[in-house]
DNA sequence: AAAGGCCTCAACCGCAAGGTA
DNA sequence: TTACCTTGCGGTTGAGGCCTT
């Protein structure tokens, strides 16, 4: 087995660490601090890797670390924030405070495992994917796709929309068997509905819709946006963030074929979280680049998001109406209440090149 | 009580990104 | 520009404890 460049002393030890070992590390970190992880094992006189030090120091030994078991509230944050950010447990532990990525990742497959092993307590619908179906589903999160392979379980059944630039896709297609998955979805959302704004250009029936395509009777959606506990806090929004994040590392939060989510404002401002803000930051360039809006610009991007932000639909349209973003970037696509709409039955179809330009302006889904 | 399966979680591995010389 | 190093992240493994039969 191979070792890291760091790790290939001899004398590295390995596995559990020893109260010496801890005692060690703690006394070096508390006295020195850690600038430099791959040498505090020497300078703390112990034989493990620098990595092995701060996976020990970042996950056990920190002082401000939280253990035990995990509480309601963290369970379902945890589950509101795998739905938005799928496997990015780091990401996911930066909104819990004293826990770990490890922990969460832990935690989290075991409650995958759980859920599968109790169909019982799962939904109506027979279960018809095994465990391998579900990891291939975790497996497309941690791809950050944001496909989903939703089985039966009713905890796994993410809220998940649909994109439809042709509703040959939609849930008319869909089994017995797959319709209740809306039941699922009415159940997990709350009251409040983020909005979003993206482009459809690139989307096609293959890769915006609820499908029916993947293995058995797996219902595969790409998914945008999950928990409505999600806002976007107007202070944070700003054209420094923005500028920022158009030079920093997006993760692609569709398949690569289908550059298509951009843009998802939460409405619920009390229920900001911070990281997510990031996240949200970071989708918003990709979409202003890939739609060639440079007359509408960041500046009016960010008040664009900010009025949807507010839910002021009337000056929303306005704005869409004032931009022209329509003739600038007709593909784009507004709507809130796009999960009323899906968990309300969602056949009608999205037209985002319809003829009217109504079809793009701010309404209700669908149109 | 014993054995086997299951579950949890600490730790490791490989990879990618960022920094720097 | 390139190579190397460090750090951080997500996936995976495996030891040990727990549970079931």
């Amino acid at each position: 087995m191979g070792h890291h460049s760091c790790c290939n002393q001899q004398k590295v030890k390995r596995g559990l660490w020893s109260p010496e070992e801890d005692e060690k590390l703690i006394r070096y970190i508390t006295t020195h601090g850690y600038g430099c992880w791959s040498e505090v094992p020497e300078k703390a006189g112990l034989q493990r890797c620098g990595k092995s030090c701060r996976l020990r120091w970042i996950n056990y030994l920190r002082p401000d670390i939280r253990r035990g078991r995990f509480t309601p509230e963290e369970e379902k944050l945890i589950i509101s924030l795998h739905g938005v950010v799928g496997n990015r447990w780091a990401h996911i532990a930066s909104h819990l405070p004293g826990r770990t990525d490890n922990e969460i990742k832990n935690y989290w497959n075991s409650w995958i495992k759980k859920k599968i092993r109790k169909p019982s307590s799962l939904s109506s619908a027979p279960p018809t994917n095994n465990a391998s179906s579900l990891t291939n589903s975790v497996d497309h999160s941690s791809h950050h796709h944001f496909s989903y392979n939703y089985t039966n379980s009713n905890q796994l059944l993410d809220h998940h929309h649909h994109f439809g630039g042709n509703n040959n896709n939609n849930q008319d297609n869909l089994t017995p068997k797959q319709q209740p998955l809306h039941h699922h979805q009415e159940s997990l959302f709350s009251s409040t509905y983020p909005l979003f704004m993206f482009d459809t250009s690139s989307l096609d029936a293959t890769t915006t819709t609820c499908s029916t395509t993947t293995d058995n009777n797996t219902l595969r959606v790409d998914h945008i946006f999950q928990d409505a506990n999600v806002g976007l806090s107007s202070e944070t929004w700003n054209l420094t963030h923005h500028n920022h994040n158009q030079q920093v590392h997006h993760q692609p939060l569709a398949r690569p074929s289908a550059t298509a989510f951009t843009v998802a404002v939460g409405l619920d401002a009390t229920n900001y979280l911070p990281p997510l803000i990031e996240n949200v930051e970071s989708m918003v360039p990709v979409e202003v680049q890939s739609c060639s809006m440079e007359d509408v610009g960041d500046a009016a991007t960010l008040e664009c998001l900010q009025l949807q932000r507010h839910q002021d639909h009337e000056q929303l349209n306005a704005w869409v109406e004032s931009t022209n973003v329509h003739q600038q970037c007709p593909s784009f696509l507004f709507w809130d209440n796009v999960v009323d709409a899906q968990i309300g039955g969602g056949q009608e179809e999205l037209a985002p090149n319809s003829s009217s330009n109504k079809a793009n302006t701010l309404s209700p889904f669908p149109l």
